[in-house]
This record gives C-alpha cells, structure tokens and sequence, in this order.
DNA sequence: ATATATGTATAAGATTCTTATATATAAAAA
DNA sequence: TTTTTATATATAAGAATCTTATACATATAT
C-alpha cells in the first residue's frame, strides 16, 4: 500500500546541480537499456525516495546526450503507445566510467576544502 | 620561482556547480575574517591549483551571502584601496555545518546510484 | 617600459535545472 | 461509474548558477 514505511526526507539539493548526466548515464550502465519512465522509477527506489528525477529535467538531458552520441534509441509500440529505449553506445559507456572517476576526484577536493585546518595541518 | 612543481590538472568540473557557496562559507568558517581576493588564493592553495575560484562567480556569491544574513562586511583602507572583509554571522556558522552534513549525505546518495548493482546487491 | 601581482566589481551570455503544461492509456479505488 | 493513480513522452517559461569579458586602480618585479 505505501510504497515506504517511513517518509524520506528528500534532497533536491543544490548539489545535485551538475550530477544528473552523469547519474543516467551510470544507470544505463548496469541495465543494458531503459525508457525514461523507468529512468525516473530507478533513481527514486536506489535512493528511496530521496531524489526524484522530474521529467522536465530528464528529457532534455536524455536528448542532449543522444545528440552527443553518448546514447543511442530504440522506439517499441506497447499498448499504442510509444515507448522510447535508451541505451550507451561505446563512447557512452566510456564517458559513464570517466564520470565515475572525475565525481571521486571532486569528493576527495571537496572534502579538502571542507575540512578545519586544525584538523587537518593545512599549514 | 614556480608556485607547484609539477603543472595541476584543473577541475573546472560540472560537479562544482552548486557547491561553491558551501565552499566560501567553510572556508571562512575556519579563519574569522577573508576579503575576496583572499578567498581565491585559498581556494587554489587548498586544491592545489586545481579548483580556480574566479571573481565573476566569487563576488556574487559573497553579496548574495550578506544579502541572505549569513555574512557581515567590513572595509579597510589598504595602500590607498579599499579592502572588504568578509566574516561569518552567528547564523551563517550554522549555515556551514549543515552545509557539510548536507554535502555528506548527498555523496553518499551519489554512490548509492553510481555503484554497479552485481556488487553492491541492489535487489 | 612592461608584465605580473594585488584588489573590487559588473554585465552579457550559456548552461542547467524547476515548475507548469499538454497529451494519452490502463488499472484500481471510491 | 466516475475519479484517482500509475504509466508514458515531451515542451516551454522562468529561475538560478556559473563562465567569460570587461572596467578600474595601485604596487612591485623584470
């Protein structure tokens, strides 16, 4: 009946700006290919229910990466209607694993910026 | 004669977007007052060259950080220029300790959808 | 004399996301 | 049986956030 026992709290935080091309391009990583319904659903279980990906901003950036040729799309009829199949190509799959690196990079420098230099020796 | 020996790779990374306010508020977090100036070279002494925090993105952040009541200023006469200092209020101190719960939690949501499931047992 | 370092600040433009809207079918609940 | 919820793709207006360019000004090093 209710989808989680608890309400999760959730983050549309401003962190997340920046973070969603590289967030669908790993899902389609480890899924062969998805359509953007189930792009959306994916996201909300991995991180229950705390980021829920809007359609107004899924679509441009499933758009924009195809045009990249990070992407590539297969349409199938189901129940008349039209269901769009998103899937890496070679350069995608590339890129998803450079994101990956470049998003740990950015932590560990982050996390050097955040830290108190009391704690730390900076200087 | 050369401020780092071996040349940085700059990370003028999306993943940025979104964080710098959070930057600048822990950084002065740690050092009771900073002009602007100042918090450039910090920011490039802190990621070794890495991260080059430019006035175009600096300075609006810094006003709209005093608009918000998080920072107060203060103007010294510097060799005939005015240097602004910038410190935290009482309330933009706390603003910087969520700040960093904030970007730990996000961080930990980011892994949660960049793993691959055949490792991490997602379902 | 020229370049580099120090210093604050605005403005035009690009990118990226949020919110609102349009369209459409099927299943479940009231 | 009517309404809500779930399924499905997509665009557009607007807001927020950064990049790049520019303006102004002094001091020091080459």
């Amino acid at each position: 009946m209710y989808q989680f026992l608890y309400p999760m709290e959730q983050t549309n935080s401003e962190f997340l700006r920046g973070t969603l091309k590289t967030i669908v391009l790993n899902l389609l990583a480890n899924r062969e290919r998805m359509y953007g319904y189930e792009i959306t659903q994916a996201v909300k279980e991995r991180t229950q229910g705390q980021l829920l990906l809007t359609f107004g901003a899924l679509y441009p950036i499933l758009h924009k990466l195809e045009q990249e040729g990070l992407l590539m799309t297969e349409s199938v009829e189901v129940d008349g209607r039209t269901r769009k199949y998103y899937a890496l190509t070679p350069s995608g799959t590339e890129t998803a694993q450079q994101k990956v690196s470049e998003f740990e990079r950015f932590v560990e420098m982050m996390r050097s910026l955040l830290q108190s230099p009391t704690l730390a020796l900076t200087k």
